[in-house]
DNA sequence: CGAACCTTGACACGCCCGTGATAAGGTTGA
DNA sequence: TCAACCTTATCACGGGCGTGTCAAGGTTCG
């Protein structure tokens, strides 16, 4: 079978075998479970997981981000709240609040890289 | 004068001042300053916060979560590479339901953009 | 059988979020 | 002038996130 036991997939995929169950509980990738209950990770979920990893690296975001998009994607009523107001702010001083904003982004990552 | 001070704008929207700060760093509503530096909150503002709150406590979603909304919505590159790890898992034929969203956001952002 | 896996549950820790409180100082208006 | 505002900065605190580790117990397989 090309299924991995919870370390052999920890071990291929960079992810900590405690994190993977993590990542399982905020419902981003759920593996196959065995007859007697262990997860079994196949090609698809190690892939997911290694991509996961990098989306993190790259852009900075956290799973509950993640988690958030995969909510907006699948619940059409909050959506649609959500988009609503966002565009109530779309024709206001706009380069002001996006420093802002950026700033309040840019402090919590070099927070983060100090604490490393 | 229809602009409101902090702890004027805190009476009639239910937040506190403290939050308004708060929700100003995040980058949400940021009020226009008077010539010392005092916020001043004009209507638009004072709606916009009154739907923020409504919105928060309808989908108990947090100020980080629309935060993070509003960089999507603002970041071709990360709206793509979220999409594209969400689509990973549409798989399971169970619900491909929405994944058309960010597009149909990236299409509104630009008939935004040209509008103004 | 027994070593080496796996499971869930829990304690712990440090940082971040939401929120209040307080301090030290500048602005406003009767 | 002076009370009542406003500003930023800081401490405090409970709860959540990301992560390691350990305990108690079930599974696998030579």
């Amino acid at each position: 079978m090309d299924a991995l036991t919870i370390n052999e997939a920890a071990a291929t995929t960079g992810w900590s075998a405690r994190m993977l169950r993590y990542v399982e509980q905020a419902g981003l990738v759920a593996p196959e479970r065995s007859a007697a209950g262990y997860r079994l990770y196949g090609a698809p979920e190690l892939q997911r997981l290694r991509t996961l990893k990098e989306l993190l690296g790259r852009f900075e975001i956290s799973l509950s981000d993640v988690a958030f998009a995969r909510r907006l994607a699948a619940d059409a009523d909050l959506r649609e709240a959500v988009q609503a107001w966002l565009q109530s702010e779309a024709r206001r001083p706009e380069h002001v609040e996006a420093q802002d904003w950026l700033r309040f982004e840019q402090q919590k990552h070099e927070r983060l890289l100090a604490a490393a």
